[in-house]
This record gives C-alpha cells, structure tokens and sequence, in this order.
DNA sequence: TCTTGACATGGAGCAAGCTCTAGGTTATAT
DNA sequence: ATATAACCTAGAGCTTGCTCCATGTCAAGA
C-alpha cells in the first residue's frame, strides 16, 4: 500500500504519516524504488497507534509504550499488565470527562432557566 | 491575595497567572505598590476559566465566552450554544475513549487466552 | 517526448499554552 | 545597612503535533 493510500485509509496527512515515521513512532515501513511500502503490520500499527492516542497519550507516550511492548517479548504477562494500566488510565479519563459532560449540562440547564425567567 | 497565593491555591504556576492576564483572560486585577492583589472576584474568575478549561475549550474561546458572559442577557442563546457544541466534543471523546476500552479488554482477552494455551 | 501526478527529502513555519530569562523594585528580617 | 524573598516587565524560547515549502525523482499516459 502506497502512502497515499495510507493517508486515505486511515484519514491522516502523508505529512503526518511520515513524520510519525521521522519520530520513530512507525518503523520497519519497506521501500520499493525509493516510494514506501506499508504492508499489513505497518498498518496495524498505525492503527494500535491512532487507537492509543484517541485515548489521549500523547505520542512520546505511544512510542514508550511500544518500545516496552518490544522489550516484553518473552513475557505475555507483562504486556497484560501493561494494557490493564492503560485501561484504568482509560477509565479515570472517561470519568473525568463524564464528570465535565455532567458540569455542561448543570450550567446549560442553570442557562436555560434564566431564560425562562426572563420570558 | 498576592500572585503567589493564587498560583498556590489554584496550582497554577505565577507565570500562567501573569499570561492569562496578559491575554486578556483574566481582568480587573489591581495592583497595590505595582504589585497584584487578586480579589474573591479575580478567584471566583479564574476558577470559572479552569472548569472550562477542564471541558476542552481553549483559551481563545473562553474568552469569547466571558466577552458574551459580559455582555450580558443578550448573548445568553449564544453562550448556551458554545456549551452544546463543547458537549457534542465531550461526548464524542467519550465515545471514542470507550472504543479504545472495548479494544483493550479485546487485546487483554486474547493474551489471556493465549496465555492459559501455554499453561 | 513531454507532461502529469504521486512520491521523495530536509528543513522551516505555525498555533497553543505555557515557561524562562534578564534586569529591576519593594518589603521585611537581621 | 544589607541580604533575602517575593514581586515586577518585556520579550524570547520551548514543546507538541503537525503542516507547508522548495526542490527533486520516477513511472505512466497522450
């Protein structure tokens, strides 16, 4: 798959997709005349990567991440661990998150009482 | 209250009380000596401009929210649109935070599973 | 052959939101 | 009287995450 392809595949910029690459977030992506080459685990990458960052860490945090996904190789249960963290620093977020939604809704509500008021 | 009482309290640092000022974000401030003196007010203020904050609104539209906020009953329609559109972003990140859950409890259960084949 | 389009590179530029620096003032404690 | 701490200003610098630019290569179609 070429990095057009890519680009639109995955709704990213070429620019993005190879500066992911200059930061060394992507690697192993093959070359064929010069023009890159994304096979199927270039893009399953991508994907794990877009799927960490939608969970808001941040892409040096990505990159930490999968460099201990590396460095765990031998043992199943340190990457479990490592995806159970991830999974209750996903949770505190989206309580955080809810928890900001919730204040929305209180002041929108508070809003539109005042209108009332005034009507 | 002097800059660094506020910067305590509110776990800010004095230098992002001074920019938020000097952004215009923050107003009103008086000065005893050349020095600021934050009132119950300018706290009040700044820990609204935090919560917003906390719901994902930058900066620049926060102060477009205290502009409407300040110019009074008039643009109440238009601050209760800026607080829907934010809780459509809200719940948007929500939502893709959760996918990001399911897919980890996916991956999770797999090495799980994996896990219990060697055993 | 010439043109077009998709790719390549290195490096500059940008927006947001701070953060730091240099040099100066002021209040208080010793 | 002087040292220290907390403040002041203007403006430069930093980080993140792109995005754009100039310039160049290469394969395919008219």
């Amino acid at each position: 798959m070429s990095i057009g392809e890519v680009a639109r595949e995955l709704d990213l910029s070429i620019d993005t997709l190879r500066y992911y690459e200059k930061i060394g977030l992507v690697k192993n992506i093959n070359k064929i005349n010069g023009k890159r080459e994304y096979t199927d685990e270039n893009i399953k990458d991508l994907k794990f990567i877009l799927c960490m960052k939608s969970a808001g860490l941040s892409l040096m945090d990505i990159k930490k991440f999968l460099k201990y996904y590396e460095e765990g190789n031998e043992t199943l249960d340190l990457r479990i661990d490592m995806l159970k963290n991830q999974k209750i620093v996903l949770e505190k977020e989206i309580k955080e998150k809810q928890d900001t939604l919730d204040y929305l809704n209180y002041k929108i509500d508070l809003y539109k009482k005042r209108k009332g008021d005034k009507e």
